[in-house]
DNA sequence: GAAATATTATGTATTTTGTACGCAAAGAAG
DNA sequence: CTTCTTTGCGTACAAAATACATAATATTTC
């Protein structure tokens, strides 16, 4: 870091002056590492889990760890994030948004280090999720413990955004295979809310959405009478968003 | 910068041995110059307006900016935007909240600078609200142009944040002085949302919140009959935070 | 001071949406 | 064939959103 010399915009005098070397000026600003995290949520067997690496750092030594990375120096945050989800999962076409910058002085036990998490949403069932490292575990969100960093924080404000966000938005349609039943659409909203619905007032809604398109497929390999099958019609969404309701808590 | 011989977690072979110097890893990370910029709203003749500044960069000569400064080397991301707020509208009880970190690489003309925008409110006609700077003024939201960096783009999103944010929480009171009119609150959701809303059923939403307190109390120096002064009762959202219903659009 | 005008304040009728259930049909298991 | 579970559809009732009517109170105008 070089700010010995760099004066900050708030204190720069007005001179009427204007700053003709803005390349001299950057160059004066202290200076701060810059990471990417990605908070990436999955669901299985009616839990909503979140994917975490063991930490490589003795001072955490046994700790769970977002995945993330150092931010390059052309990269967009954004392109660091699918970067990171690329390498770690194999998957390149998966949801991704971002959520929050987190920067306390001491939140790394090496020196300052700023983050900015990143939101995921995948198929933990799809064909093309490949984890090659296998110090890599799916968590449940429920009980998280033992994390590196803030890194339990961030997972919990995640959390939270996310599931605000499902009610707003169709973003649990991620989560799921392309082709799911009704009670697995529920099953999902009831573990993320953590909530329980009514399955035929839950069904009512959808339907009067009239976002989903009836596949004329059952289930298959159910211990019961199965399903129906259904595809989410993002295309129609994105043409009349008006027309989605908030779900129900 | 120092990263010559950074290695990003990403790359880093998985050998088993752990990291013990963690100060040294920092070190090896490069490094990005932060800003923290302030998108400081208000509400004045029936518009949303946001504070801006004259840049004083050659390169964005004329062109207007937000109200930015350099994080310090020590500092809480949120302290900074505190810091900003407090110096250039001498207030420091308001309301503030981060809404996204802007990132690309060129987005400043003298090399990359990250950026964290926070979102705050204020009321233009509070007592304690002194702008010093000449080069300081507050511009309509609906017809903004002419903005150095990528300013525009990130007024653009916060102001979308504010729309939604106004319609599930009760922000909007940051914008109005403390006693107000149910007329002014309507007047404030209209400009901000865009919209034409029912008069009485505006009053009849907000009433059945039961947030409200009437202060018997009445406007003064008003060309008509004079309306009723209600207080926001933040206390008792605080406890019953679920009776906050979302605003009509 | 009376009438016209503008705005506040309150109410009601209708429609739409949310909620709580009942029950038949389809498959699985014994 | 009977029992159990789950899907799928429907209906009655309660709550909320919406549209609109009218009275009350102040200012302005003549």
């Amino acid at each position: 870091m070089n700010n010995a010399d760099a004066v900050s915009p708030l204190l720069r005098k007005r001179t009427g002056e204007l700053i003709s070397d803005s390349k001299a000026l950057v160059s004066s600003y202290p200076a701060v590492p810059i990471t990417v995290d990605c908070v990436i949520f999955g669901f299985e067997e009616n839990e909503l889990k979140v994917l975490l690496i063991r930490s490589d750092l003795q001072f955490f030594e046994g700790k769970w760890s977002l995945l993330g990375d150092i931010l390059k120096e052309t990269e967009e945050l954004k392109e660091a994030a699918y970067r990171i989800l690329l390498q770690r999962t194999g998957m390149s076409d998966v949801f991704l948004e971002q959520v929050k910058a987190f920067g306390s002085p001491d939140r790394h036990p090496g020196g300052r280090v700023i983050t900015i998490a990143y939101c995921s949403l995948l198929n933990i069932q799809h064909h093309e999720l490949k984890i090659y490292d296998n110090e890599l575990h799916w968590h449940k969100v429920k009980n998280l413990c033992n994390m590196a960093f803030d890194h339990q924080a961030i997972v919990v404000e995640c959390y939270q955004w996310l599931q605000k966000r499902i009610q707003e938005h169709p973003l649990a349609f991620n989560l799921l295979p392309e082709k799911f039943s009704l009670r697995e659409l529920q099953n999902l909203y009831e573990a993320i809310l953590g909530v329980e619905l009514d399955r035929r007032n839950f069904r009512k809604k959808f339907f009067s959405m009239d976002f989903l398109i009836d596949l004329d497929q059952y289930e298959e390999n159910v211990p019961h009478r199965p399903g129906k099958l259904y595809k989410f019609n993002f295309g129609k969404y994105e043409i009349n968003k008006k027309k989605w309701f908030a779900i129900d808590f």
